[in-house]
DNA sequence: ATGAAAGTGATAATCATTCCTATTTTATTA
DNA sequence: TAATAAAATAGGAATGATTATCACTTTCAT
């Protein structure tokens, strides 16, 4: 695991938020000032590929990357566009019940208005 | 709703299936061969607002449109890519339910390999 | 017909992401 | 330790889906 990656993975585990690719390389900057871009997407890809991150893909906007992993779904304010953990909606094993077939994974995204946005209304 | 409006409506209504704004141009162009890439987006994200059309936006590919609105969900195969219709899977209530919150939508794509595919291997 | 409003086709611009490549870092072996 | 091979990087260019722009046409109420 290079010095880079390191970095990139410590930015994504130092705290519980759902930064885009963009936003890790600004805070990974402050500890290793020559990173590139390129790089967080390539060690992004990878850390992704070893199931040490996942990546959320957001429909019209930057996709995120999360640091934890463990099984958790993600509502996503329509507004403001910041990603909140929930617990498990759904599982593969329920999906799989229903759906009388083998099921390789699921991606589900709930839009609501989070509280902030709803108190500006 | 103009002639090209209506002919983007007739090619997604006339089969189920779950094609990209190219293919759509495409199939559109048989019948109006003028009809321009540019005219065909705006007038998709016209139709979704209208909730004539549904977008199923896809993670690493163009996205897809649909012009069944009955709620649905969608079955993706990770092989080839091939969207299929399935019976919802969750519900609003649902998952407002669980989650004590009001909630806007929500967006499940659940992956498989589909009998094509499979039977490659 | 006329003028305003809406829509179009063609093309340029946008922008997240990927690709390329010379260079640097790391690991390996003598 | 020096030499060498392999892997990764920084920086910049390329890609490609989607959106924006704009001169021109169509629509439609007057």
């Amino acid at each position: 695991m290079s010095r880079q990656k390191e970095v990139i993975l410590g930015v994504l585990r130092a705290q519980r938020f759902h930064p885009t690719a963009d936003e890790i390389l600004l805070r990974a900057r402050q500890r290793m000032p020559a990173l590139a871009l390129g790089t967080v997407y390539r060690n992004l890809k990878a850390l992704c590929d070893e199931k040490k991150v996942r990546r959320i893909p957001m429909e019209d906007a930057p996709d995120r990357y999360d640091g934890f992993v463990e099984p958790h779904d993600h509502l996503v304010c329509t507004v403001c566009g910041k990603v909140y953990d929930v617990p498990p909606l759904q599982s593969k094993e329920a999906l799989e019940a229903k759906l009388a077939t083998h099921v390789d994974g699921y991606e589900l995204k709930v839009y609501f208005t989070c509280p902030k946005c709803q108190a500006k209304n």
